[in-house]
DNA sequence: CCTATTTCTTAACTTAAGTGAACGAGTTAT
DNA sequence: ATAACTCGTTCACTTAAGTTAAGAAATAGG
């Protein structure tokens, strides 16, 4: 699990023993339980989460039904929008797996980054890549049909398709849960 | 000019005169006219772009088609997904008006971010404030329709309606021009 | 100033997504 | 063990977006 995370900070910076081990003494990993809410709609947050194992999704409940419209898998960070500008949550965080997270809070960061420049670059850099890599996401879901975003899932991210119940895949995909049985259906007609 | 600028920093950070001045002194801003292409598709730039007049837009070409997946006016601020990583670009950027722009590179962002931790604060405080927001527009538009797209636009960025050809509005919202003008109608006739 | 081009709109038709309902399979709770 | 739910699928029907084509309006270029 430790290692999972070096590996990921060292993408960006190089650490030293030292460093590492005071990361570590911060205690952050926290188990949760698949169905766990880990921020609700309404609620102020600082919260930061790194997925180390399992998988967990935010989602919106407009009239009345549940819209998922992210994944967070191994390897992923999300800052909840709420965390930034310390505003009431607009949406809602759960863990679709039973998953380990590493759980920071915006006050300690704040901390970490006066006193290690080093960890600051990371977190600039990490989201400088992330605010890029999402664009291409926004531009790839708006360039597309129903159809293209499936099947382009089905190559980026496999897991997801198997891990993620249907219909909040078909709301992550901006459908209904019957139009993305559809397609489906669709899809497999035309291999045969 | 340069108030637009510092306006926008002072959100972030704040400057000393002699700061600015060293600012000021790289001499960063550009006019560009309207129609000109600042990046095309399989280049490799390094540059990244602050709006402080005017209107610039990204765009692919899908199968010999314009889609524009992203606007920047006032205020907005742009680094390329390839500026990021360093691979040739998978869109186009122009100028939609004549516009004022500070141009920078990432070389002298690198530069100016290990000779003033300040500047760096600043880029990871506004990179991660982007982010978020972003991830809210993502949500919005897997969430509504065409329709409640063009009517979520009205509201929060009526000028773009105003600036910019129909038909970049179009696949801006995910849909044909013709579906966009068949749209608008519909509207009006429900006011009615 | 007029022509050429681009941009926007409208229309008719096709295709796919939204909607409401029903069903069976699998799960959870009592 | 059975009742109550959830989940995925299918169906019939409605609605809206995609497509192709044509023409009007606005814009740019010579």
């Amino acid at each position: 699990m430790e290692n999972t995370l070096f590996d990921f900070i060292s993408k960006y910076i190089s650490l030293t023993d030292e460093e590492k081990n005071a990361i570590l003494s911060l205690d952050l990993f926290r188990s949760q339980k698949k169905g766990a809410t880990l921020l609700e709609k309404g609620q102020k947050s600082k919260h930061s989460y790194f997925v180390l194992k399992g998988c967990i999704r935010v989602y919106y409940i407009i009239e009345g039904e549940e819209k998922t419209t992210a994944f967070y898998t191994e390897m992923d960070a999300l800052t909840p929008h709420c965390v930034a500008n310390n505003t009431p949550s607009e949406y809602f965080i759960s863990c679709v797996e039973d998953s380990i997270l590493l759980v920071s809070s915006s006050d300690m960061e704040a901390e970490v980054n006066s006193k290690f420049p080093k960890f600051e670059t990371m977190c600039r850099m990490l989201s400088e890549e992330l605010l890029a890599k999402q664009r291409i996401d926004f531009d790839e879901f708006k360039t597309s049909s129903p159809e293209q975003r499936y099947q382009n899932l089905l190559e980026k991210r496999p897991d997801l398709i198997q891990r993620v119940p249907q219909h909040q895949l078909a709301s992550y995909l901006g459908i209904q849960p019957q139009s993305l049985s559809r397609l489906r259906a669709r899809i497999l007609e035309k291999k045969s």
